[in-house]
DNA sequence: GTCGGTGCAAAGCCTTTGCAAAAGC
DNA sequence: GCTTTTGCAAAGGCTTTGCACCGAC
């Protein structure tokens, strides 16, 4: 944890950005984490320790920790995004449900070298993959068991 | 492309819902796009033919071709949603330019098995694969040769 | 002491909702 | 003709922006 704070720190000072509290509370709760976070749980989180911190300041440092290569936006269903922290031997895929959202992460080299192949492929650069698998997860197949594929209107 | 237009009015009549013509021109318009579409790009093509069909409406015919199996969202980067037709035989994943959003679409059985792995592996039903490859395309590798990774604050 | 950063409030934008009129079936 | 669907306008909710004050360096 403390590993990436300090290298958090580090990247907005070398790039010419002051480490303020707020930023280093914002990137701290996110690497903390362990999973994806939407902007309000974000901002719970960061309030529980400074309610003074505001929405714009999460906002504004969300997208300069994206600039800088710290966190990500991660495409999942829903209409807020999701942000984590981008670290080398963290990158994992995901397998939503549909209907709860609940999410299960999955291993990172599940999809072998398709990375180094679409990279020579098509020649982009810096190319990430992210894999999201949808379905509908066991607890929600029973919710859902009789009105399922071929029923009732409205 | 008739064959879907077809298909999709059945849809609709068969689950007890009205065929209007504007339900048929939004379906028709994605489903002919060969593509994913934003809201606002469906609305522009719905309207060049009929300039009175309200974006509610649009909304509402979104969800509900959804809600039927129609079509799908796409989880692309970008603030907006996007949408595409569901077909047997088109499925497809996204190598997306994270600068200019130019899109490639890449082939269905990319990832093999993998389906059918994760549903045994986690007993999740109707798993659909999502691949998102995210990188920067030749073009815009040109522009940002400079300004990379290791530059100017601000 | 400077200049960048923050907080607050207002503005923006996309999306959803309420309701009367229109139109499928 | 009955009930769903539409169009319009208003309301909502998340995000961005303007600006004066604050604070990191």
């Amino acid at each position: 944890m403390h590993h990436y704070v300090r290298k958090g720190s580090q990247v907005l000072r070398k790039r010419g950005y002051r480490l303020t509290p707020q930023r280093h509370m914002i990137l701290s709760v996110i690497q903390d984490a362990g999973e994806h976070l939407q902007v309000d749980e974000i901002a719970r989180r960061v309030q529980a320790h400074n309610p003074n911190v505001s929405l714009s300041t999460i906002y504004r440092t969300l997208e300069l920790l994206q600039k800088l290569g710290l966190i990500r936006t991660a495409h999942l269903p829903g209409d807020q995004p999701y942000y984590e922290a981008v670290s080398e031997d963290a990158h994992h895929h995901h397998l939503v449900c549909r209907h709860c959202h609940q999410t299960i992460h999955l291993d990172m080299d599940l999809l072998g070298s398709l990375h180094e192949q679409l990279q020579q492929a098509y020649g982009f650069h810096d190319v990430t993959l992210d894999l999201l698998a949808s379905g509908c997860c066991p607890s929600c197949q029973q919710h859902f068991a009789q009105e399922s594929q071929e029923h009732l209107p409205h």
